[in-house]
DNA sequence: CCAAAAGTGTTATTGATACACCCATGC
DNA sequence: GCATGGGTGTATCAATAACACTTTTGG
């Protein structure tokens, strides 16, 4: 029961720590900022704040992304919620993480952050960051990799258009292996989900590649 | 970042609620309890309170547990965290929901609310709840109903010693369809998790059952 | 001997995997 | 004409789905 009559012990602190990750050069990358306070200041850690007076949690996580990246998420889910009591040094805080994915802009360069103090990490080559940050992007990982098996979560991490090469690198890189071409796009097309723009695209010296979209916008459950 | 120093609003609360269910005379039901005070006076709402100093998530949901159902589950996992700003009519309050299963007693009676003003309910027959704990209960069903076809969830709602019949009948109680028998049991088989007890039941004037454990104590998924 | 649940295999269908060549382009 | 990525189909294997009868017991 919901019952706030009772408090007779100190509220904990509810804060929100976001997962924003981004493919860059066939790298899974996430997004962390150097702390400037105490306690581990001076770590890397997620981005993250306090939740406003009348705001969602997902209004929160889009302030956040905003304040702290410069940029809004195209596709943003709840993650998991961590309580360990010990978590900050200071005091109770339990925090509510949530899985964000930038859509991939081809154009290179102006991905890189655009707050001062952030910065675009491999997840593979990830530092030891603040409080329990480092299980919670361990956690964020593994729900990614589980999505690839059986959502287009891949729709996150591309723009608008897209050449079929460029959705399966992004599976690739997720799940961490390379995938049959010929396999890849039967499946891919036996969704429904892709449609022609009709446009092509030239990189290079070779064979123009077909632009597709994604029909529906949003991430779903194949089979 | 996760920075208490410059909060300026007010916390907002944080509560835990739990969606217990289990398995009564082939019906998922899942246990209510009265709301003693307002807001939402006499309403039936999920189980439910605030978190302890010093306590973790899951902690505080075994204490729940036990205070206000009167038994430990068998099974916990944390759902999803709720937090509309309007969910709680008083004031800011976000609550961390979590699935526990019960296993099934098989001897009738003792499974029958030791805590008054509890209530087994079926979810199928479940009246308007307080706050948004409606929503909450019909998250947690996806929740099973999902977890039903890629894991052996089943194991949280029987005792330790069980009949396949019995844990065929948890499945399609959960998925709402009847299941075939003989790949049914082809299937559990297959997992390697089942081992015979030796022990036999009978129920009736019936050909006696082999009674069956799980190896692994412990959910994990299949495939 | 009848009613009721326990137990057991085979076939058909479907989905997943493995695999190799021609095409269009820029230089 | 050559290097580079774009694009396509078939055959095998594994998993799933459909389906019916015999066994053991108590009454």
């Amino acid at each position: 029961v919901s019952d706030t009559k009772d408090i007779h012990y100190e509220k904990p602190g509810v804060t929100i720590d976001t997962v924003i990750f981004t493919i860059v050069e066939d790298r899974l990358e996430v997004l962390l900022v150097k702390r400037a306070d105490v306690p581990f200041q001076g770590s890397w850690s997620l981005p993250g704040g306090f939740i406003l007076q009348g705001e969602s949690l997902e209004a929160a996580v889009q302030r956040i992304l905003l304040d702290k990246a410069g940029m809004s998420g195209s596709y943003l889910e709840q993650l998991y919620t961590f309580g360990q009591p010990d978590r900050d040094p200071r005091s109770r805080v339990i925090t509510v993480a949530y899985l964000v994915l930038l859509p991939w802009k081809r154009t290179p360069g102006p991905l890189s952050p655009k707050v001062s103090g952030t910065e675009w990490t491999a997840v593979h080559y990830l530092p030891k960051l603040a409080f329990d940050h480092n299980q919670i992007v361990l956690y964020a990982v593994e729900r990614l990799r589980a999505k690839a098996g059986y959502s287009n979560i891949g729709i996150g991490l591309l723009p608008d258009k897209f050449r079929l090469s460029d959705l399966q690198r992004v599976y690739e890189v997720i799940l961490g292996h390379d995938l049959d071409k010929r396999n890849f796009r039967k499946k891919m097309h036996a969704t429904g989900l892709l449609e022609e723009t009709g446009e092509k695209e030239i990189i290079g010296a070779h064979r123009p590649a077909m632009l597709f979209r994604f029909k529906e916008k949003k991430v779903v459950n194949l089979d």
